[in-house]
DNA sequence: CAATCGTGGAT
DNA sequence: TATCCAAGATT
């Protein structure tokens, strides 16, 4: 429960290996970290970093977010993708005003009761910014934990109950140990132990990796993906609230419709906008950012 | 529980 | 060029 062979291994490459991101710095804030995490999610750090920058430049604290329109925050996430995660965000920032005295919460339940926050994310911000002991299980944590313990090339779509258990089987005791376990594993995950080409030639337990043992045996099974983008819904909505975005106040919905040939697609899309309340369908007429 | 929800870089 | 993938959450 307390130890595992190669903890001191992975603890020791990630001190020498640990990328200098901006959110593990000493002067980040819960507030920061927070942000990271949503922004993180099915995203690219290198596409995260600058985002995060000027997010946290405009808006350092819950409140500073929380006093401004939801539309703001949807136009300053810019081309990050999922915009509703903005909206999370900015609902985050209000809440933590409104429920927690405009600092984020520290406890776990609290933290997953915040909107876009599941429990990935929560595990996350208890562990990275306020050093407690939880297992976070994201993609590179489960495909580490695949390999090494379960031998395996790809953990399962989605998480069940026995990668809880392994993970927690493997977090060290003390808190300050386990939060800094867990951002070990994950930037092994990240940086080594890859979805595709793993550099087991660097990797500081490949020795003892069940997959690597076991001569890499490929993904058995069905193929692990599936969505295409080009045609979907998820492409107009794209190209819709791109040009929200990207005007200065309302447009008609001329502007609108040129972004996309076929008119029922194109309707379903910016319903489903309305109904997400990433779009303002204005008195006018006119469509907006939301306020 | 499977589908849905953006975007862009790498292979 | 097409596919894969990136610190998931929600319904």
């Amino acid at each position: 429960m307390t130890e595992n062979p190669y903890r001191t291994a992975v603890l020791a490459w990630y001190d020498a290996n640990a990328r200098d991101l901006p959110w593990r710095a000493d002067d980040a804030t819960p507030w920061s970290v927070l942000v990271s995490e949503i922004m993180l999610q099915q995203t690219p750090v290198v596409r995260v970093l600058p985002a995060w920058k000027a997010w946290l430049e405009r808006w350092p604290t819950p409140a500073s977010l929380a006093a401004e329109p939801s539309g703001e925050a949807v136009r300053m996430w810019n081309r990050l993708g999922y915009p509703r995660r903005a909206l999370n965000l900015h609902a985050c920032a209000k809440a933590v005003v409104d429920r927690h005295g405009g600092e984020v919460p520290r406890a776990h339940a609290d933290l997953l009761a915040l909107p876009g926050v599941g429990v990935y994310t929560a595990a996350a911000v208890a562990s990275f910014a306020f050093g407690q002991r939880h297992a976070v299980l994201d993609t590179n944590v489960r495909r580490v934990l695949a390999r090494l313990e379960t031998g395996v090339e790809y953990p399962p779509r989605t998480p069940g109950r026995a990668e809880y258990t392994l993970a927690e089987s493997l977090l060290p005791e003390e808190p300050a140990v386990a939060a800094r376990w867990g951002v070990a594993v994950m930037e092994l995950g990240a940086l080594v132990c890859t979805a595709r080409a793993p550099k087991c030639g660097v990797c500081p337990v490949s020795d003892r990796c069940a997959w690597a043992l076991a001569g890499k045996p490929p993904h058995d099974g069905p193929p692990r993906r599936g969505q295409s983008y080009a045609g979907t819904d998820r492409q107009v909505r794209g190209r819709l609230l791109a040009v929200l975005r990207d005007a200065p106040g309302p447009v008609p919905k001329a502007a609108l419709d040129a972004v996309w040939d076929e008119a029922a697609q194109r309707e379903r899309a910016l319903d489903a906008l309305v109904a997400d309340g990433l779009v303002d369908p204005l008195e006018t007429g006119e469509y907006a950012l939301p306020g």
